[in-house]
DNA sequence: TCCACTTTGGCAACGCTGTTGCCAAAGTGC
DNA sequence: GCACTTTGGCAACAGCGTTGCCAAAGTGGA
């Protein structure tokens, strides 16, 4: 409910002309400052509704039971689902064993009605993904990709793929991206902290010429499509929070940690990613461990990241292990999570180590702590770096699905 | 918008008669799993008009003005409001200067229309409030405490004291506390780790015969008004959230450090207290920032805790409060908040020493980053001790200006 | 084969929400 | 004193979820 900017997928550019009905349906118009009219009920029960279609996935859900998982009647689920079956997004998939009575009808979102770009921007490479409704991917493309280059040849590399892949995809009439109905439009991951609600970036790790580049505006300019942007840890977590991570009920809280030639941490919170005042949350990797401990690139001394990279430099993998696990025990304690996962290409070379070493620190924790249950549970996030790409794809998509800003 | 129980004041106690209207104007009837119906929404707006009325104050707000704050447009306001000066929640109170045409209106809260008990729980001491809806203390109470005493007797001590209040300020026609019409419940915050969905207490420092203790309800049946129980440290940072600290348009998020006999965190984001999962957020104390560190009490190393009390012990206040910035520099940039409050009796002795000594490292941490703006701003927490009871109040005050769950 | 029963889910009427159009009330300023 | 501006209530309205009712579509026993 507390949602400060409209929606998270406003841009510069012309508002969506609502065309095909996917853009009107589930837009939250909410007020100014929180208050909700009639319209923004609408929404909010049809995001949940969309939500539950897509959790149920290929099997499908009837409309009793979108009653009781929801809180509403059956009465307002049916006008509900008509409407979106006049939309285009569900449609009805068969039927349920009887239980004594007529049986009940099976609906299912139509995976077509909708489609987002994500791509993920990383040091030497970009990966771009065209995603649908339920977060398949539909086709993905990877260029090589020199930072270095400057913004223009960037911005234009990224559009370039996109249109591509929107060409190929979606087969739009005259080759303009505008004209595929379907698209929402393109989600951008990349590392480094930004500014989510206005797209502009900070600092590019390595690359100082991007301070304060309106990669979002820039894209959106020259794409005319909506575009959001946001860190890669952060589209990481919104990934697997789609995929179903940690979603015990849609509301589940989760920290994803990714290990790679640094270290940072997507937060989920209550099932959308936790952003933070100036979207700057999850900066793990410069939590301090160890006062007066060696230095790190970011000047302090005893950062979680510069330990963790020490010790895997030397090919200590149990103290790297230890060290993470220290971080995400102090992460678990301030937040009170769920699931710890884990992810990167240093913890993919040697998954076992850290889902072990880091899981013994956490249970150890919790042992200390008059142990009911164990601990936090921690796991290997699926998916690998497949999953930034995807993840920024679904920045698109999670605003339908009621998954805002928490 | 993800509340799993319903509203926060539920106990096993029989529901309010809704008597006077105010019960029934703004209790949050919302369906079972995120649905809302019209009900939900005029609880939502009529809690947003609320919260507005509440933080104007004596010098009042006018309908326009709500209507500009919330979204909603002036008739939508006007109806509120009637309902609201119908039910004795509002009152008009005198008119703006006119600016060329008919002044406004100016609305206030009428702070006699509710009140609530606060019970802060401390290691030798009881301290009781009664608060009235704008969270002014109308009468207070201390009785030393004996948690070794027994669980039946400490209920009865803090019935006793919550009887004794209400009796005197309210004074209700035959004794019994649930005929004091405007009575909303009763608050209590206590020391140490607890479910705050269920009431149960975990572990009581000290004093192991506490575990597992179901204080709410045991004090729903004694009292047979709604019972609320959460830390202390929760209590106190929902206080400061009311008075306004951080509160910048209502959505503001920080972190009340306390630091006293031990030292606790409670966290405010968007406005609200997150707890977590399962009620335990806020473990700041034993966040590790010393790997290896010395011992703690509780069986780790290098804790804050044991890091900072431990300066303090040995007389050297800069290092306790170089210490505590470390932790207070790692919550800030794991969660991106706008501000640090310290509070508690350590604090108070010195309070200088650890404003700026934790000032410092988050600042030297905003400048490591590009510092724009000079990093999290500390501040002290005014109140000190005294405001635990009025937050524990304030639990009870939450729920019907929109502050449930974040 | 028929019929009673159960369960699903649409139709229609309804209550209540915020919204819109309109206008009286209450000021200012020339 | 009159034109103008601004506030805010009244009435009609569209649209939300809800309720009452009943046709549709099954099962299961006679």
């Amino acid at each position: 409910m507390n949602s400060a900017n409209g929606g998270g997928t406003g841009t510069g550019a012309s508002p969506a002309e609502s065309g095909g009905g996917l853009g009107g349906a589930v837009e939250g118009v909410r007020g100014a400052a929180g208050g909700a009219n009639l319209l923004a009920l609408r929404s909010h029960n049809t995001a949940l509704v969309l939500d539950l279609l897509r959790t149920a996935g290929a099997e499908g859900i009837s409309r009793l039971e979108l009653a009781e998982r929801t809180g509403l009647t059956p009465q307002a689920v049916s006008k509900i689902t008509a409407r979106l079956r006049a939309d285009g997004l569900a449609a009805e998939a068969g039927r349920r064993a009887s239980t004594g009575g007529k049986p009940r009808t099976v609906l299912r979102l139509v995976p077509q009605a909708g489609h987002a770009l994500g791509v993920h921007l990383d040091r030497d490479e970009l990966r771009a993904v065209l995603v649908d409704l339920v977060g398949a991917v539909v086709a993905q493309r990877r260029a090589p990709l020199g930072l270095g280059a400057g913004a223009d040849a960037v911005v234009e590399g990224v559009a370039r793929a996109a249109e591509e892949l929107a060409a190929d995809a979606l087969r739009p009439p005259d080759g303009a991206l505008r004209a595929a109905p379907t698209l929402l439009g393109l989600g951008v991951a990349l590392p480094g902290p930004l500014d989510h609600a206005r797209g502009v970036l900070h600092r590019v790790t390595g690359f100082p010429e991007w301070d304060g580049f309106p990669l979002r505006d820039a894209l959106a300019r020259r794409l005319d499509v909506p575009v959001v942007v946001d860190k890669d840890t952060n589209a990481a977590a919104l990934g697997l929070a789609v995929a179903g991570e940690g979603a015990r009920g849609g509301a589940g809280s989760f920290a994803y940690l990714h290990l790679g030639t640094g270290l940072g941490a997507g937060l989920v919170i209550g099932g959308g990613v936790h952003r933070g005042a100036r979207t700057g949350a999850g900066e793990f990797g410069h939590q301090v461990i160890q006062l007066d401990g060696p230095p790190c690139t970011c000047g302090a001394r005893g950062c979680v990241e510069a330990l963790c990279l020490g010790a895997v430099a030397r090919g200590d993998l149990d103290e790297a292990a230890r060290v993470l696990g220290a971080g995400a025990a102090n992460l678990a304690g301030l937040l009170d999570i769920d699931l710890v996962l884990l992810g990167g290409r240093t913890v993919a070379a040697a998954p076992e180590a850290f889902v072990h070493g880091v899981g013994a620190v956490l249970a150890a924790r919790a042992r200390r702590e008059g142990g009911q249950g164990g601990g936090v549970p921690v796991r290997l996030a699926p998916g690998g770096t497949r999953g930034v790409a995807e993840g920024a794809a679904q920045l698109l998509l999670a605003p339908l699905f009621g998954r805002g800003d928490a």
